[in-house]
DNA sequence: CGATCCATCCGAAACGTTTCGCAGCACGGA
DNA sequence: TCCGTGCTGCGAAACGTTTCGGATGGATCG
């Protein structure tokens, strides 16, 4: 551990011929009650530059009970690469808001453990931000006994009286877009997926209950059969599609598993958007790569990211913003894999 | 901020009716020359647990010179959600062994330069693993300067006499294998295909060369034109494609690169493979999207990031390992996007 | 000329840990 | 009885900042 140690403040003060706590004023911009002149200080930033000083940021959290870090928590950073594109674009847009503003950015990943959330509050961290929420809230209960300034990325949990805000996209209507569009294109059977391990969770619950809120809405009956939970290399596909079901359309719950959808049609050769639509959620590049192009829902990711890293930085300057949910509206992307629907089984 | 403070080492001690040396030896497991009892141990853990009692990081990073954090830097965080899917599962890899160990891992991102390399030596990291390189290596003798255990996870540049290790896949070697076979099955004129702002890369650079020398091997000439420099979005495609230029494969320096022209294919009636070869590097999902799907060279990017986090884990421990590069072999991943030549412009 | 005030600066305390050096104590061997 | 030894424990210093309260000297005002 060869950490050849750089100047201390002393040090500095020492060479400029100034006292510790005029220095300090200087190089940190400090409080009010101690003052100094323009050319002390110029002098004084002068010699910290030449002796290259750098403050030790643990000796000034210490003290100032600071860190300018943020933490983000993901369910498991492994799906950054997976699938779930989604949550890169998050990372991307959250990290832009954080660094502006001259914070660090600290990761964590649920999955891989390592952390107890009690030892979230020894002091590295001034606000944390929630990206996704797993199945149950318990972990965030254990949060709300932390005393530190947090924001959620995720749909809030249903009937859960949540002390802090919880910003999403609207899951519900975004599924409504959907919905309304394959009826309006003639589609009266949609088949609405989830994927295995994701299907509690509150952004999959408000999607299915979009979907079946539209589907009601526009006179259609849902079925059990309408709505299935599928894993992503399962083999569900052809024994789906050997089942004859009336359904000509598929919605997934988000993109990859659209595409997994895709997938199995080019191999058992079911034409898209000919014989069957089908749409994702999230429009993330995915969605430009597959042939057909995926239609798909588009959440306003860089707003909602805005949204959370401004409550909470104004939590940190001593606001207390009122702790109510936002909801951002979504937009429907129409690509290629949607269309009118053809009479699925006649084609067989 | 209403960081309402836990409870200090001391009112532990206090309440424990113990020294302040006495519980921080135990609940630190810190230095030899002090000895405690099991019993005094266990009664002092408990009161600790029970006033929920977590130690202060800044506090304890100020005496022990350690933070207990990895600093990860990559080009741009916001390429993990466009095209280089590649940057991704580094992270995941990464982040798994450096969670595996009890660290923490901060992300930096060169391009949202709020940070200057100076001011990574405040303290907080006790490391740094440097994602990618850009083209200009002097960031790289700032870091030079700096006394941080480092390492780099790419090739390195030409020419340059580094003092600490660059990890790497063997991007000679890989573009070798992606040559080897496609001669193997016919083909004589091959595109390298080269990203607009990544050709002046190491990693690029050494692809471009393992194309060279493998052609060479093959007694086939390359010509200028057989190496191009392309943006996504470009309007190279038509251009090229009218200009009947004698290739039958393009290989592509990254998958996303390789995927755009996939897409210009299907956008210009080029079928894949049967008139066109195309191949890309990295094997990310998008490969898995793509019809076809995309044949790629994969690294072995879980070794590659093992391999990283150990040798500074061994520089922490005090050990000084020789910080010779590392060069990990690719094996290419066949799937449906490579093919056996046609005679390109017989078929217009 | 004395009182007041302002601008500039300083010494020392504080933040919450870890660790150095020393001390008490019981025990056994000489 | 004396001395070393091994175990347990403590007080105090140290880590490198920021900030509180006070101090100095000179200018201004009545």
């Amino acid at each position: 551990m060869p950490t050849g140690k750089g100047p201390t403040l002393k040090e500095v003060a020492e060479a400029a011929g100034v006292s510790v706590t005029a220095a300090s004023k200087v190089l940190s911009g400090g409080q009010a009650s101690v003052r100094v002149s323009e050319q002390t200080a110029a002098h004084v930033r002068a010699v910290a530059a030449s002796m290259k000083y750098v403050p030790n940021a643990h000796a000034r959290s210490l003290r100032t009970r600071k860190s300018d870090t943020i933490g983000l928590i993901f369910e498991n950073i492994g799906h950054l690469a997976d699938g779930s594109l989604f949550n890169a674009m998050m990372l991307d847009s959250i990290g832009k808001e954080i660094f502006r503003r001259h914070y660090r950015l600290t990761i964590f990943s649920q999955i891989d453990r390592r952390y107890s959330v009690p030892s979230l509050q020894d002091g590295r961290l001034d606000g944390i931000i929630w990206c996704k929420l797993s199945g149950e809230p318990s972990q965030l209960n254990e949060l709300k006994a932390l005393n530190i300034p947090f924001v959620a990325l995720c749909s809030p949990p249903p009937e859960w009286n949540h002390p802090f805000p919880f910003i999403s996209c609207d899951n519900v209507g975004g599924a409504g877009l959907v919905v309304d569009r394959m009826v309006e294109l003639g589609h009266r059977r949609i088949l609405f997926l989830l994927e295995d391990g994701e299907s509690t969770t509150p952004d999959a619950q408000a999607r299915v209950s979009g979907f079946v809120r539209a589907c009601e809405s526009h006179g259609i009956e849902v079925k059990d059969d309408d709505i299935r939970v599928w894993s992503f290399d399962g083999e569900e596909f052809p024994e789906w599609w050997a089942s004859k079901p009336p359904h000509t359309a598929v919605f997934a719950w988000n993109d990859n598993l659209a595409n997994s959808v895709l997938e199995r049609a080019v191999q058992y050769g079911v034409k898209v958007p000919k014989e069957l639509s089908v749409v994702g959620f999230d429009s993330t590049r995915f969605c430009e790569t597959t042939t057909p192009k995926l239609t798909s829902v588009r959440q306003p990711i860089m707003e909602m990211a805005r949204a959370a890293t401004n409550y909470l930085f104004q939590l940190l300057d001593g606001g207390a913003p009122d702790p109510t949910d936002k909801v951002f509206p979504c937009i429907l992307d129409e690509r290629e894999s949607l269309g009118a629907p053809r009479p699925l089984m006649s084609t067989r």
